[in-house]
RNA sequence: GCCCGCAUCGUCUAGCGGUUAGGACACCACUCUUUCAAGGUGGUAACCGGGGUUCGACUCCCCGUGCGGGUACCA
């Protein structure tokens, strides 16, 4: 047989940075918040030395679209995951793409048939489907009975000259398969329970399973960070490891992240992709915090990282084994402590596409006032509907608890408080109320209350807003005692 | 069915043979306060079950149970 396709096969050069780790995501739909974790994880786990790599895993054609690839690279620079090489910046390993690196799999899988670790197999799906239900009411494994293993390699070459549709399967050696994971201790498998999988498909893509070794072999990586899903087909790529004279890279197996429910998380748990958390309004240093936390712990009471910090601290001994449920008040919690750590001017910068009715001078204003009362940015245009619409609340709503008398007579004479010093205009209003909490049985500060929750829904409409010489200010004096005297109005004629 | 992994408050977790089992979110009080937040103080709440090993198990081993994953020419 021929050796030169397996020249094709460049050996390893010297590779920049002391680790390399990659993120290799298939392109289909949107980048998931799992997915995200362990890119996370990678990034982090490279450390300050590292390389971080990005390679797009597009080797299923029937799920491929094209699409998501800068989508994908576009929310990984979002979260900040800065990447030292990769599809659209090229690098030492170009390409990043592993449809436009064929020739080196091809040449893998013909190295592989050639020593013997792997067989052609022409098997049809009928075949193969009818095999496994006979297995599985047999109770027996369901796995390739090696069927083509042992044609000749004559019939076979002779086979596919003629057409016939073929694979190329790994021939799985007897004996066992030893690691060390990085996450979860020594792993022993037999390899009775290792099934001859498909490295090279008909249409000459090759599976994850060979594309993975060759390329993170050819790309120098040195831990693999991936979910626990991948855990039982490990051995299969160890296994071709080592047929090929290679060195594996040491494997880190993660946890899944679940649901509330304990299921893998889906569309029906709400927000799953990144670009939902986004559209919801968390912030991405939010967002690496908290997934960051979902596997991994620092080993004391800080909790409060920047990827930053994340990439000096983490480390894959503290790496947790256990699933992790993805808990959205946690989230909201620390996406909360993420806004309150910006400054003014930067939220206003985040809060902009939530707000797009505001104009710029409005901008910082309004961060200020929301800047402590927000968990997430898509909360702002609630808090806020006052200074975008004129309210129209009824005379039952203005009053509360008071007389319709009590708060008529106090807003009208809020107007006039108006003109003061803005800083004072708290004080005035108290002063107000208690004039008119007079020979009230009710406390004064009970009055105070009573009679600022009317002006409060006087000019903005609900009861719950920023502190009102704020709100005053943001809708404009003018605003303001026109919404007053509406209200005083509708106090008048209720009557 | 078969193979594999995991198991501390509701949730994220600390713990790596001897602790009053710690922190955080959430929740409940109180506090601050013009509402809501934010902040402060305090509180409720956990070692899945059964066997071992050991002077002593949350910690180590085995079994069970539960949950999760894999079992594709998808990743």
């Amino acid at each position: 047989m021929s050796s030169a396709p397996s020249d094709l096969l460049p050996e390893s050069v010297e590779l920049p940075g002391t680790r390399r780790l990659r993120f290799a995501p298939s392109p289909t739909g949107d980048l998931h918040i799992g997915n995200v974790r362990t890119a996370l994880l990678s990034y982090c786990l490279a450390g300050e030395d590292g390389r971080f790599l990005v390679r797009i895993e597009d080797t299923d054609r029937e799920r491929y679209q094209p699409e998501a690839v800068p989508r994908y690279l576009e929310t990984l620079a979002w979260l900040g995951l800065r990447w030292d090489e990769g599809p659209d910046i090229g690098g030492p390993c170009e390409p990043y793409v592993e449809s436009e690196r064929l020739p080196y799999f091809q040449a893998a899988a013909e190295r592989l048939v050639a020593a013997g670790a792997a067989y052609f197999c022409f098997c049809t799906k009928e075949r193969l489907d009818e095999l496994r239900a006979a297995q599985r009411t047999a109770g027996l494994p369901t796995r390739y009975d090696g069927h083509c293993r042992n044609l000749p390699p004559a019939e076979a070459v002779g086979r596919r000259e003629r057409g016939e549709p073929s694979v190329v399967r790994l021939l799985v050696p007897p004996g066992e398969t030893r690691w060390d994971d990085l996450v979860l201790g020594p792993q022993l498998v037999d390899n009775l329970s290792v099934d001859d999988q498909v490295l090279l498909k008909s249409d000459g893509f090759p599976t994850y399973h060979l594309a993975q070794v060759v390329d993170d072999h050819l790309m120098g990586i040195t831990e693999v960070v991936r979910a626990v899903e991948w855990l039982p087909s490990t051995p299969k790529h160890l296994i071709t490891y080592a047929a090929l004279g290679w060195r594996p890279p040491r494997f880190a197996h993660v946890a899944l992240v679940l649901g509330p429910d304990h299921s893998k998380l889906s569309k029906r748990h709400g927000a799953q992709t990144v670009t939902e958390f986004r559209e919801l309004g968390y912030l991405p240093e939010a967002l690496v915090n908290f997934l960051a936390f979902l596997g991994w712990s620092p080993g004391t009471e800080e909790e409060i990282f920047t990827l930053a910090e994340l990439r000096q601290r983490m480390t894959f001994e503290r790496l947790q084994s256990s699933p992790a449920i993805l808990d959205q008040q946690r989230l909201d919690y620390l996406n909360g402590v993420w806004i309150r750590k910006l400054t003014v001017e930067q939220l206003a910068q985040r809060i902009k596409p939530f707000l797009p009715q505001a104009t710029p001078e409005q901008l910082v204003p309004i961060t200020a006032m929301v800047q402590e009362r927000i968990r997430r940015l898509d909360q702002v245009p609630g808090l806020l509907t006052f200074a975008f619409s004129e309210p129209t609340p009824d005379a039952d709503f203005l009053r509360g608890k008071l007389s319709r008398e009590v708060a008529r007579a106090f807003l009208e004479q809020v107007p006039a408080l108006l003109d003061g010093d803005p800083d004072q205009l708290m004080d005035r209003l108290r002063s107000l109320a208690q004039e008119l909490g007079v020979g009230d049985p009710t406390t004064e500060k009970k009055v105070l209350q009573s009679v600022m929750r009317v002006l409060r829904v006087a000019t903005t409409g609900a009861e719950v807003t920023p502190p009102l010489p704020e709100s005053i200010a943001l809708i404009g004096k003018e605003a303001a005692v026109r919404r007053i005297q509406r209200a005083v109005r509708v106090l008048s004629e209720a009557g």
